[in-house]
DNA sequence: CCCGTGCCCTGGCGGC
DNA sequence: TGCCGCCAGGGCACGG
């Protein structure tokens, strides 16, 4: 599933090879993915691809006169081919000025690309309602958004609205480095453990950004980047294994109804 | 406002 | 080997 720094890692690729082409045409496959905008997408073209800007998971495609916001949910990709066969799971093509094509590929069709205007897309949903991002979040907005729930802490985090950028794997990873129960309830939080959190937080994102985010299970990245912060996950599909910091066993349980791992004795409610 | 539930979707896997 | 049913989950709509 890509979190921040996946998306991040994507960003980085497409900005590489699309910065400065034109988009001449479109085809949808799977209407849902635009929203069923197939017909105003067809309309738009061609439009310059300015820039591609990133905020929490989503992509932005800044284009001569809209935006495209786009989220890619459990296991959208892209690829850039020439006229290869379409594959089943290639839902929209971009066709390119230089005569290649920007394929989305969701096997889950989870994924969505939506039309945006070109310079209000910050205050439109979903945009509007995005939380900032560890690296820019005060201590006491975090703090004080967590006195506010009483849900558990790792659902908080996932909270989008709350703060931006971590999900399944990366929260487990903090609330580890943190030492703190992913169940533990969020308004139960001291100022100092909503303080480790955020640090926490910004630094695991950066050094997974940095080694270009993890190439785990379904998500494999697109472009040919494969990710190497699989190789440092300290608690997330680890069950079964030993905790690196007291050999306790990992155990996976359910938080909210996600797939948690947590060790026991590290980690207090 | 807050919170829990169900939905979207398909490949992979366990069980028989 | 093949089939069936279940599971994975980010974000949102909906209802209490």
């Amino acid at each position: 599933m890509p979190e921040l720094p996946e998306v991040e890692t994507v960003r980085r690729g497409l900005e590489t090879h699309l910065i400065d082409l034109s988009i001449i045409d479109s085809t949808v496959n799977y209407p849902p993915i635009v929203d069923h905008q197939q017909e105003a997408l067809s309309a738009l073209w061609p439009q310059k691809i300015t820039a591609i800007k990133r905020m929490g998971k989503y992509l932005i495609f800044i284009l001569t006169d809209v935006s495209l916001v786009i989220h890619l949910r459990m296991e959208g990709k892209f690829y850039i081919k020439s006229n290869e066969p379409v594959n089943k799971h290639e839902h929209v093509l971009f066709h390119l000025s230089n005569g290649l094509q920007l394929r989305y590929h969701d096997v889950r069709k989870f994924g969505r690309i939506l039309i945006k205007d070109k310079t209000h897309y910050l205050e439109e949903k979903p945009l509007n309602q995005l939380a900032l991002e560890p690296v820019d979040m005060p201590l006491e907005r975090f703090y004080k958004a967590t006195k506010g729930r009483h849900q558990a802490i790792k659902t908080v985090c996932l909270d989008q609205h709350v703060i931006a950028g971590l999900g399944n794997i990366y929260v487990d990873e903090t609330l580890f480095l943190s030492n703190i129960h992913p169940e533990k309830k969020a308004n139960e939080l001291t100022k100092t453990q909503a303080e480790k959190i955020l640090k926490n937080a910004k630094e695991v994102l950066a050094f997974a950004t940095a080694l270009g985010g993890s190439t785990i299970r379904s998500y494999q990245s697109s472009l040919g980047i494969h990710g190497r912060f699989q190789n440092e996950l300290r608690i997330h599909m680890r069950q079964n294994q030993p905790c690196v910091n007291c050999q306790t066993l990992i155990q996976k349980i359910r938080v909210g109804g996600r797939g948690t791992y947590v060790c026991p004795n590290c980690q207090k409610k």
